[in-house]
DNA sequence: CGAATAGTGATCGTATACGATTTTGTACTT
DNA sequence: AAGTACAAAATCGTATACGATCACTATTCG
């Protein structure tokens, strides 16, 4: 008998650092660790029931996600909604975001067309009954379904990593510009016909730019 | 007295963890630690003087910069030269480089397009004495100057990642298709003169696109 | 009353030790 | 001879402990 009965105890899942990870990012995105908030190594690690190193490799994999920023015996803070940083981060979006939607769209078939616009429709009904948070998971829903046939998984993670930055900022279109939502379902719309009808790589592209430029524009023109 | 002589000593430059991450980093650079050699916590702290704890933060790092691979009980290995991953990588540079490129544009001073040209004519001398090593170097220091002022670090960092992930395959030009190397240098000016004589940003961005995805179609039909 | 300073506390950084898991080598059986 | 089961070694993952560094505060001196 080489196995224990508490080998089925075991969670062989994922490493304690990954689980923290997940749940330290998970409540800065439900907004429990709001920005500004200080993370201390000690009280997470004693909060979760684990020991500071994988604590602290969770903290650091925030960091490099900038999520947190982090500082040499002072700690790390939940990083906060910085205008110029939204900035950097809205325009790496739609530059990679573009780059993904034209490498994909010959790739998308109809079944995923008619998919995305089912979301698509379900985010318009959103907009009647004003739900900020479910509109804000259907529309990574609606660009997930064109991004899954993406030839290339690098810039897919880029994308990823842009929405992390931005999930601090949950829901920041409705909190920023109210009328923007609207004019956000009409340009998915466009975009899927022009994927429908085979418009060339360069249209797509800078159709999806300018989709994530023009909410961009929006919250510049709204806070200045 | 509070502060006592040993303070002299002590070098609060880097932390250990980040000494480990620039000495390994720097041996796959280099080519000391070529594509498939093991890297072993244990074996790398030995050698550094360190501890497990801040090498495997820095194995970790070097993980997510994707200049190695991590099994969970089994260890790292440095990334291999994989096609694919080269495809997705030049690719991916291909879009940043292009966006940094048309972004920094109007921000670039004639002083600076003189120093890149000079730049540039060293790299031409290069061709002549075959020296693939400082070829790479001065190549990365052209774009360097172009980019010095771009108005967007997120994706300035981009740029520097895929650098990163190219540097395994250091010289990669000469090596894989050598009459490339030449019109790269023909590009450069190419791409200089578009700059001073203020190109449209479109142009600009698709001209930068361009030179480096000619690279990697040389490549793609030199391995055919 | 303000500013410089010493002391205290808090937090990170790393070393060491131990446990869990995988791989590998070996002996035995078919 | 080949395959399998078992044991031993190697490696990663994490807990704990301690040291180093920095921020904060109370105190003292000008």
């Amino acid at each position: 008998m080489a196995k224990t009965v508490a080998d089925i105890s075991t969670t062989p899942a994922g490493s304690k650092a990954e689980q923290a990870y997940r749940a330290v990012k998970a409540r800065i995105v439900e907004g429990t660790y709001t920005p500004g908030y200080r993370l201390v190594l000690g009280t997470i690690a004693k909060d979760l029931g684990f020991s500071v190193v994988p604590v602290r490799e969770a903290i650091r994999r925030l960091e490099a996600e900038g999520l947190v920023t982090f500082e040499r015996n002072v700690g790390a803070t939940v990083a906060g909604i910085d205008p110029t940083e939204y900035l950097y981060t809205m325009q790496t979006l739609s530059i990679v975001e573009g780059a993904a939607t034209a490498l994909s769209a010959p790739l998308i078939d109809p079944a995923a067309i008619a998919r995305a616009r089912a979301v698509n429709e379900e985010m318009r009904e959103c907009l009647d009954h004003f739900d900020p948070v479910r509109f804000t998971r259907l529309n990574q829903d609606f660009h997930s379904v064109l991004f899954e046939h993406c030839p290339n998984p690098h810039i897919l993670d880029l994308v990823h990593r842009g929405w992390n930055r931005l999930a601090s900022l949950r829901s920041s279109t409705f909190r920023f510009v109210p009328g923007r939502a609207r004019d956000s379902v009409d340009e998915h719309e466009n975009l899927l016909q022009l994927i429908e009808t085979g418009a060339d790589a360069d249209t797509i592209e800078k159709a999806a730019r300018r989709h994530r430029a023009t909410t961009l524009d929006a919250y510049l023109a709204h806070t200045r």
